[in-house]
DNA sequence: CCTTGGCACTCCCGCGTTTCGAGTGCCAGT
DNA sequence: ACTGGCACTCGAAACGCGGGAGTGCCAAGG
């Protein structure tokens, strides 16, 4: 009810400044009694249910006036003449932005959320964890990009010969990520040089920024004689790869059973989706650039960059420390979702996920 | 049309043997003629079109005798009285079983497959890789398991320290697989003895089957004094964890678009197999016990293990190498698929995915 | 000027009815 | 054993028809 800046009602006044000019503190009550209603029914919503369901101190008549009124400046619609109204994007953007706070979880259900990811055994089960874990909470479809690379460090580099001709690279960085590369060289390698590499390769990188590690590369194939820098090389491009397969962010996806909830209109709400799911580039997109954590970031049907995902709305945030994102996470769920539980319930996954990851 | 022991026919004796008693060869025609047409069009086949499609070289009457027969014999059905026939289970088993041959693919298809996995950068990328594949080529739900650790052996163990009181262990098996697992101490750890502990496991482990690995892991608890005994027993514990986590067999899944081409019969077809691939432990269970790679297996319908995938069915295989199956992978669809081509690309999907992780 | 009850109007939705036609089963004829 | 003919069945689509929820507007009252 609060959090919205009260405008100087009844007057009359043409103040000129978007929503304030023409929607008194009613008007923003119908139109938040809408979107509840409209969001656990899935049905439009006519004057005379809202006023028995909400009690507005009001007649349906004076909804219906607050109606056209809304109506007119288009934050509802009906779907055909005389039929009850449901929100546009617009008036979900409003609900969202002036009309609602973020429900805050109740503490048996923290205190599951803590629990359940604290049974991490490593980095890629707490991802795992998390999309399980936000897929049932929201009852959505959950999406959690994995930590980037770009901003952590390097903690250790190995090299391990597979076959005479084929090593393993795997590199493990500070957020305990750990990326592996297959190098088929042209020779049979000598293990001693491999020894010779390993140890030069980690006192030089051990601690350095992957973004700054290319230099130091550089150095450290300098050092090798060109007897043996083709096989350095290769390695060293294989692992500047792994460095930067930033192009290529991981991604764990759950939950897409929930899209059986959608109802109907298969074609229109649950295909464009599946779809989407599948194509990871379009997801990373979707959750958008990873602002500071704490910060919710919420795309309303057109308002999202895929024309066929009018009709469904992304709710991401970023988590990491509490100064860097690591990365974000969200859910992809219909237009009419519930914004307000959905909302908290993301904020404090990306909360505990930080903390599990800052350890505990 | 071949590969039926073609039985006695017309004689009416009464050989009593199954399906063998009653089906002369015309009768068999009919039923792929049903099957294939019902693959194609989703809708009851009749009489009249099934002539008009196929040269058979009979009239509708006589078709429909045969049906009926067939209806008799279980292998058809009628939604309703006077609709065509559809394959129930038992015809479809029929049909694979007798009626038709494994289509194999066109040489293009080939190249595009080995040159698509050849790609990959590392066992994790050939796995996703496999998916994309499996489920852009049979257009439906594809599933592939990782490679047990069971049959591998250890290449490599590495000892990461991620904070004073946090340690990385990094387990490479021989077939490229990499398993992490974090160990959190009571006491800040030695690097020294760390090391130490390093050196010790890789010469007592590498080579070893992993099923081995547990006792030669006791050997060299033992040789540490009791001071070190509480550290080295817990990254002991969790190193052996990690070699036994087959109980939590690791899946990829993809192509959950496909699934909007089941049409209609959402809540039948569509739900009830995203909620399955929600659940790895199903999809398992699925895809069942690996037999040897070569043999595909085909669950039909109400065969396989669940009642809510009762109008799906599942094409698996194992892959690996020739005498030792790796893990399986396969795709689950609607049971009117097209079995033959389905059944081609996941065996040929199968095979080059052996000869990748072979080497190459 | 805002609010309210009243009232005429508009369509969607659900339901029963009808028609249409693909498909069947059976039978008599070759 | 096969085939043409024929009566029958039954779902799907088309049609028609209230009922009812909802609206917009207006005139009266605070």
């Amino acid at each position: 009810m609060p959090s919205v800046e009260s405008p100087a009602l009844g007057t009359g006044v043409d103040v000129e400044r978007g929503w304030v000019r023409v929607l008194d503190e009613r008007k923003l009550d119908v139109l938040r009694a809408i979107v509840e209603d409209y969001v656990a029914t899935h049905e439009p919503v006519g004057s005379k249910s809202l006023v028995d369901r909400h009690n507005l101190g009001v007649s349906p008549a004076t909804v219906r006036n607050d109606m056209a009124a809304l109506e007119e400046e288009g934050y509802i619609t009906q779907p055909h003449t005389s039929a009850g109204r449901i929100p546009t994007d617009a008036g979900y953007r409003l609900f969202v932005d002036k009309l609602s706070t973020v429900k805050t979880l109740s503490p048996a259900e923290k205190k599951a959320i803590s629990s359940f990811l604290a049974g991490a055994v490593d980095l890629d089960d707490v991802v795992r964890r998390t999309v399980r874990l936000l897929a049932q909470i929201t009852r959505q479809v959950a999406i959690v990009q994995y930590p980037t690379l770009i901003r952590s460090s390097v903690r250790h580099v190995e090299v391990v010969t597979m076959t005479p001709r084929r090593l393993l690279l795997v590199l493990i960085t500070s957020t305990g990520r750990v990326e592996q590369r297959i190098v088929e060289t042209q020779h049979d390698v000598d293990e001693h040089l491999i020894a010779d590499l390993r140890s030069r390769m980690n006192t030089a990188l051990v601690g350095q920024r992957l973004t700054d590690a290319a230099t130091s590369l550089a150095n450290v194939t300098e050092t090798f004689p060109p007897s043996d820098r083709p096989l350095v090389a290769a390695i060293v491009t294989s692992l500047l790869e792994a460095f930067s397969d930033d192009g290529e962010q991981r991604i764990a996806v759950g939950g897409a059973a929930n899209l059986t909830r959608y109802g109907d209109d298969f074609e229109r709400n649950v295909k464009p989706v599946l779809e989407a799911l599948e194509e990871h580039v379009i997801l990373l997109k979707l959750l958008g650039e990873a602002t500071h954590p704490q910060t919710l970031t919420v795309r309303i049907g057109h308002e999202n960059p895929y024309e066929e995902l009018a009709t469904t709305s992304v709710v991401a945030t970023a988590y990491g420390s509490k100064s860097e994102a690591l990365a974000t996470l969200g859910i992809v769920g219909p237009t009419h979702m519930d914004y307000p539980s959905t909302m908290g319930a993301v904020r404090a996954v990306a909360r505990y996920v930080s903390q599990i990851l800052a350890d505990s």
